[in-house]
RNA sequence: GGCAGGAUAGCUCAGCUGGUUAGAGCGGCGGCUUCAUAAGCCGUAGGUCGCCGGUUCAAGUCCGGCUCCUGCUACCA
């Protein structure tokens, strides 16, 4: 049965560039709608920029210009970065849209029928400078009890106390540093209680939502009245004003997911389609993907703005996690803050769409981004197992094409067929990571079939060239399964994979009917591998370019290590003031620097490599076990032969590094820059194998 | 402060309603192979399942307490 899935990614705040953080929930959710689609489904996906609100308000008018120029300028660098990830909107929209407007005044009509809407005096804070209210966020000082400086306006971070904004002490507006003012402003509500059980019923009992969330809101706002919902801001606001009050718009969070349907209305004007077909048929399943921190809005008041309004409720709300890096926050100062257009300087889409896919399943849980892990999975799994396959087989059959009938495979062809429901299965539920796994079995044993028919030694036989072609014709069949489950996570690998074998990869049953007698194109490459140096080139702290000191490298030990090595060693000349010039790096705990196991080391053997400019070849001993073979950047500072016989300072669990001339077992400890380097040695008594503590 | 989660091999995670010697991938180590983008195959070592107590014939799994981590927190619940 062919299902109809409308399906929605939040809509990005157009105040900022769109980061690798965001990227989860669009790669996320465009995996499943392209896992829909290659099932044959009929799927619209929806996105639109979220425009409104004083964020915006405020920046435009700090970079003097309108708010709508600078919507406009975002929307056009987000569409660029998504579809450079390949995420494959139906429509993109934008809340300052007529569509936009005329559904939230059609919701609006009918919370005034159903008489939700009450008016209600409040007291605001107002920057009088600017002429705005302003949000408790907005408002900084001294904490009213331990007197901290620079603190919101709604609770101290450093003594944890909280308070109102008026509470300050020398409150100040961040945006224009004047003082608030206290100001009253007539304000319009939506009554949520009177949907409260209508609330209860759908997040507990309709299924849409993850366990977590509906305990959440069971434990935390369920259990009591809920709070009428402030829809409105006084004017100035970036926004629609509010067609039945006076200098009121309506709050950002109002019409921001209504542009859902907005977006949806935009695309069926556009393609001749009706707005109801989509929204108001309970035939059509509404899937929304969105972050953990808007859980709130899209799932109390959101239900209750389309129940209100007529329209279908979401058959399914999936939740997910934040993006971390190196398993912290992302920060733009060490670098981790990586925007989409960054990462595209540096590396593959693809690469990060299989990356992500291997980590997510269902749950809540963050992601975390780890350098090291990303070039595995990416070299491990896609190049060395997936791709490598068509590069192992595709070159022998450049000439004979596939065997007109499939062969015997000894049943992997019909065990990765009969996969499939398992595979939909895990794809459905939005559990990547189990998808990718077992996908990659898949791949295992055809890699194990390689091995065990060994076309290598078959091409050697010009007697057996039927059997390589039937070997082969397996190997490629085997491959195209596996593409074609990798479709919705790979789609360009996809293509170029439909490519070499003449056949498209673009419907999931596929992969129950062997590729038969078909032509193979010439082999070429059909990802590269990435190198961890590319993904280190990628976090770059955003200080680096300025004059503020580089704060100490938050990848991991290993590589910056690596880094170290050679960046010391090639930096510019002695600097008079060489703390200034080499700023401290962060302060670490001492289980950091016991992680680092620093070694005396006796010189066994010196000798200068030949066309390296910088590097000795040293021979490290440690007292007892193997000889150490390190690379040092020492060449210009000493001769091979007055180190020999005498104890350095190594780097001794420093992992392995190959470098152009061989292995590199170790690091040598050296202070100074090029060519004034100095090494470091141990007072009369210290021996090889030492630890220095 | 409140609330929702989490803590299982070096890393990322599976372990359903309690039931034989706790699993996978990656990484490590050893061997094999050379068709392939130094890719592949085989083998192997790693865990008092955060801590304490309880229920039970039986607890990673259930209950209580504790520790630590993470997130959210609207005009703060």
């Amino acid at each position: 049965m062919t299902r109809q899935i409308l399906v929605t990614s939040a809509l990005p705040y157009a105040n900022g560039p769109i980061h690798l953080g965001h990227l989860v929930e669009y790669i996320q959710t465009d995996i499943f709608v392209r896992f829909q689609r290659l099932r044959g489904h009929q799927v619209a996906y929806l996105c639109a920029d979220d425009t409104h609100g004083t964020a915006i308000m405020i920046r435009a008018q700090k970079e003097g210009r309108s708010p709508e120029q600078l919507i406009a300028e975002t929307a056009v660098a987000h569409q660029r970065d998504f579809a450079a990830f390949g995420v494959s909107f139906d429509h993109y929209g934008s809340t300052n849209s007529p569509a936009n407007y005329e559904v939230c005044t059609g919701i609006w009509r009918d919370l005034r029928a159903a008489n939700l809407v009450v008016e209600r005096s409040v007291e605001r804070l107002y920057d009088p400078v600017q002429k705005t209210f302003l949000a408790d966020r907005f408002v900084v000082g001294e904490c009213p009890r331990c007197t901290t400086k620079d603190q919101y306006g709604d609770s101290c971070e450093a003594c944890g106390a909280t308070y109102t904004a008026t509470e300050l002490k020398n409150p100040r507006s961040v945006h224009s540093g004047a003082p608030p003012e206290l100001r009253l402003s007539q304000q319009l509500f939506v009554k949520l209680t009177p949907l409260q059980t209508f609330l209860t019923e759908w997040t507990q009992r309709s299924g849409a939502l993850q366990t977590e969330i509906a305990n959440y809101l069971a434990g935390h706002f369920l259990d009591k009245p809920l709070q009428d919902w402030d829809v409105s801001r006084p004017a100035p606001y970036f926004g629609f004003a509010i067609p039945d009050a006076k200098d009121q718009f309506w709050y950002v969070w109002f019409d921001a997911p209504i542009g859902y349907i907005a977006s949806t209305q935009e695309w069926c004007a556009r393609t001749g389609q009706s707005l109801d077909h989509w929204w108001k048929n309970p035939q059509c399943e509404i899937v929304h993907f969105l972050g953990k921190d808007i859980t709130y809005f899209h799932t109390l008041f959101w239900p209750a703005l389309l129940h209100v309004g007529g329209y279908q409720l979401p058959k399914r709300v999936q939740i997910h996690g934040f993006l971390r890096v190196g398993g912290e926050k992302m920060s733009k100062s060490k670098g981790t803050f990586v925007t989409a257009a960054r990462y595209l300087e540096h590396l593959d889409p693809e690469w990060l769409r299989y990356y992500y896919a291997s980590k997510l399943s269902s749950k809540i849980d963050d992601l975390d981004f780890q350098p090291d892990e990303f070039v595995g999975k990416v070299n491990s799994d896609l190049v060395g197992r997936v791709v490598n396959l068509a590069s192992r087989a595709a070159r022998f059959v450049e000439s004979s094409g596939l065997s007109a009938r499939y062969p015997d495979d000894g049943g992997l062809f019909a065990t990765a067929a009969s996969l499939r429901e398992t595979l939909a299965t895990a794809y459905e539920a939005c559990d990547f990571r189990e998808a990718t796994r077992l996908v990659m079995t898949l791949a295992d044993a055809a890699n194990e079939y390689v091995e065990s028919k060994a076309p290598w030694t078959l091409k050697k036989d010009p007697a057996r060239s039927a059997e390589l072609q039937d070997v082969c014709t397996v190997v490629l069949n085997l491959f195209h399964q596996i593409i074609v489950y990798l479709q919705p996570v790979l789609p360009q690998l996809a293509a170029k994979a439909g490519a070499l074998l003449g056949s498209p990869c673009d419907r999931w049953e596929l992969v129950t009917t062997p590729l038969v007698g078909t032509r193979i194109a010439k082999f070429e490459h059909l990802m590269t591998r990435v190198e961890v140096a590319k993904v280190q080139a990628m976090f770059v702290p955003e200080s680096a370019t300025g004059t503020t000191p580089l704060p100490a490298p938050t990848t991991p030990p290993i590589a910056a290590a690596v880094l170290s090595s050679s960046d010391t060693l090639s930096s510019d000349t002695l600097s008079s003031d060489t703390l200034s010039r080499e700023p401290l790096a962060a302060e670490i705990s001492i289980d950091d620097f016991q992680k680092i196991d620093l070694r005396i080391a006796k010189v066994i053997a010196a000798e200068a490599v030949p066309d390296a400019k910088k590097l000795l070849r040293l021979t490290l001993s440690l007292g007892s076990g193997p000889t150490r073979n390190v690379f040092a950047g020492i060449k210009g500072a000493y001769e091979p032969d007055q180190l020999v016989g005498r104890l350095v300072v190594m780097v001794a669990n420093l992992a392995p590094r190959k470098m152009k001339f061989g292995m590199s077992e170790g690091m040598v400890i050296a202070a100074g820059t090029d060519g004034h380097v100095f090494l470091l040695s141990p007072d009369v008594g210290a021996e090889p194998g030492h630890r220095l503590h």
